[in-house]
DNA sequence: ATTCAGATGTGACGTAAATCACAAGAAAAA
DNA sequence: TTTTTCTTGTGATTTACGTCACATCTGAAT
């Protein structure tokens, strides 16, 4: 169930973003339109990391504080309980930044990040970031925006976590998972689909459990496999099933 | 298990802070010490507001987006399950504020509040703490750890949620609601002690699973109840009972 | 093609903890 | 005081779902 360190870490570490960096960094989105000081401050102290799949970014508890960028790839965060089972908080995608929580408050990582295919990244140091929070009120304003964002999904997170059954929560990170079908209007899909184990982790579940709601969406031609998609036939059954308050009896 | 409404809301709203409100925010945490400038807009700005205990404060999916500063009382953040379970977020003392995720990113409300006794509370409309954010980088600072700090219990949380038993969760709740004794040095305790059914609503368990911990304890002499008041007699093999991985098998 | 590791599907079983139900305390109201 | 309402304690019953076990499928490597 823990992911192994498959590869030895082969991250690369440079000093200075080269052009290719530096034209990503540009059009990064927290950055895009950001006025040549802010561009300065960045381009001055980014540095870029590539690393391969699977490769552990960082990890809980260190002191480091660097903020990453991710430029190319796709990272995933998250935790381990003490009997190794693991627990995700998110996936982030190219344009989407993490460890901004150590470089602001500077106290250790609070997760473990790991790449989920070959990834480049930029980093700014915890000085370097708050300079750039300090001469760019923008940019400031955006990230106390993605921090509220944080903040609702995880408040979201944990009522469901508390409130709803195993076979709901896959229900519902299913339906977050999902986009509007490039070919058919209309229509939505899951593609890639995640392992079952990955997805188990994200909503606190074991694979086997994630395996049977599939089965049973497929049963009833709600959602169907084919390879590495899911189709969404009935998405209005789906969010039925997901919303369906337990048969718990009163509803005060 | 639900709280009712018990009381008509009796809750009156000032214009424009009277002295007393002026020398409590004065003195509150995140403006003590501010420039005049500063001061001077919470002033010109600020509203009073005394509700009553149980009072709803303000309800989730509301359009409105008032920061609300406890200056007396105390509040619960809660949120309902579709089923009507109660799960509780955060108990704010005086001296705490809520309502500021609104504020910033201008979207409707993501949980209840409850005065859990009589309140005084100051309000500041979003475009007023927007103005206060811009002219004092200072409180922007304070304001954006506490963001991070509520981010980091979050995660906590949903660690907890996802890989500890019901019990387990009651322990580790009791853990955070210890204080230090003030009579008798290196003691714990906790007083007020809520009910079993808010404890519960904190560890996202049920009633009667509190009442069967604090038996438990009672019964091992690791914490004591008398009346409103709990002393944790072994605070070690408490802390002991709340970390222990389940046998859950191999620790890969 | 053949092999092999990882991912998936599904039954059987055990158990933590929710649910139900009620008695007994405590506190508030009369 | 007595009465009423809110809280607490604890048994009995039920069930969701985690765990174990193994068969099958898939896709990458040889």
């Amino acid at each position: 169930m823990t992911s192994e360190n498959a590869h030895p870490p082969v991250s690369t570490t440079e000093s200075g973003p080269s052009s290719e960096g530096r034209s990503a960094l540009a059009e990064f989105p927290l950055f895009k339109g950001a006025p040549a000081a802010t561009l300065d401050v960045i381009f001055r102290h980014a540095n870029l990391r590539r690393c391969s799949a699977d490769e552990e970014i960082l990890s809980r508890d260190e002191q480091a504080g660097d903020v990453y960028f991710v430029l190319r790839g796709e990272v995933r965060i998250v935790n381990y309980s003490a009997s190794g089972r693991e627990v995700a908080y998110a996936i982030i995608p190219a344009g989407g930044y993490f460890g901004e929580l150590s470089a602001i408050d500077g106290r250790p990582r609070s997760a473990n990040v790991l790449a989920v295919e070959d990834c480049l990244l930029a980093t700014l140091t915890p000085a370097a970031f708050k300079e750039l929070l300090a001469t760019d009120t923008d940019i400031a304003a955006k990230v106390m925006q993605k921090l509220v964002r944080i903040i609702r999904s995880a408040d979201d997170r944990i009522l469901d976590l508390a409130t709803l059954s195993a076979y709901q929560r896959v229900y519902v990170e299913i339906l977050r998972m999902k986009k509007p079908d490039p070919v058919r209007p209309n229509s939505w899909l899951i593609y890639p689909l995640p392992t079952q184990a990955q997805i188990a982790a994200l909503a606190s579940t074991t694979r086997e459990t994630v395996a049977r709601v599939l089965s049973q969406l497929n049963h009833d031609h709600i959602a169907e496999r084919k390879s590495k998609t899911l189709y969404i036939r009935e998405l209005s059954k789906l969010q039925a099933l997901a919303a369906k308050s337990q048969p718990d009896g009163k509803m005060n």
